[in-house]
DNA sequence: ATTCTGACA
DNA sequence: TGTCAGCA
């Protein structure tokens, strides 16, 4: 089922070392619409691309959102200025989203060392206390 | 044997 | 995303 540039589902998840369901969980969400040859899906070397941007997106932790519009650029090789614009503010969107966390988290790291010393001073004057 | 859709202890 | 079911 393979050799010119059509793929079968199981193709492209041994090529990728993904399960067939996560392809079809992809095409759910939108971002793939392989070809039928009647109920079988049938991947074009575009379709084959388009996984694999899919799965840089993830990589790079990009929710299905960002990879969406990511893979929409893809498929308009035409204006490329627009293109290269949006991309650019796909990825400041989700640099935004990443400093966002950071901060969340570094919130809470102080918040929790916080905890951390009143709980040992709470304890080593109980401590006193018993001694 | 393999894929497909729909559903969820 | 896994998995199981009931088809084709």
């Amino acid at each position: 089922m393979n050799d010119a540039d059509q793929y079968s589902i199981r193709d492209l998840a041994d090529e990728f070392d993904i399960t067939t369901r996560t392809i079809r969980f992809y095409e759910d969400k939108g971002l793939m619409q392989p070809a039928r040859d009647g109920q079988r899906r049938v991947y074009s070397k575009g379709d084959r691309a388009r996984l694999k941007l899919i799965l840089r997106g993830k990589r790079l932790g990009f929710s299905l959102d960002e990879i969406t519009q990511l893979v929409s650029l893809y498929e308009t090789p035409e204006d490329t200025v627009p293109q290269l614009e949006q991309y650019l503010e796909t990825l400041r969107n989700h640099r935004s989203l990443l400093e966002k966390q950071r901060a969340d988290i570094e919130r809470t790291l102080t918040d929790l060392a916080r905890a951390e010393e009143e709980c040992r001073q709470a304890l080593t004057t109980t401590l006193n206390g018993q001694s």
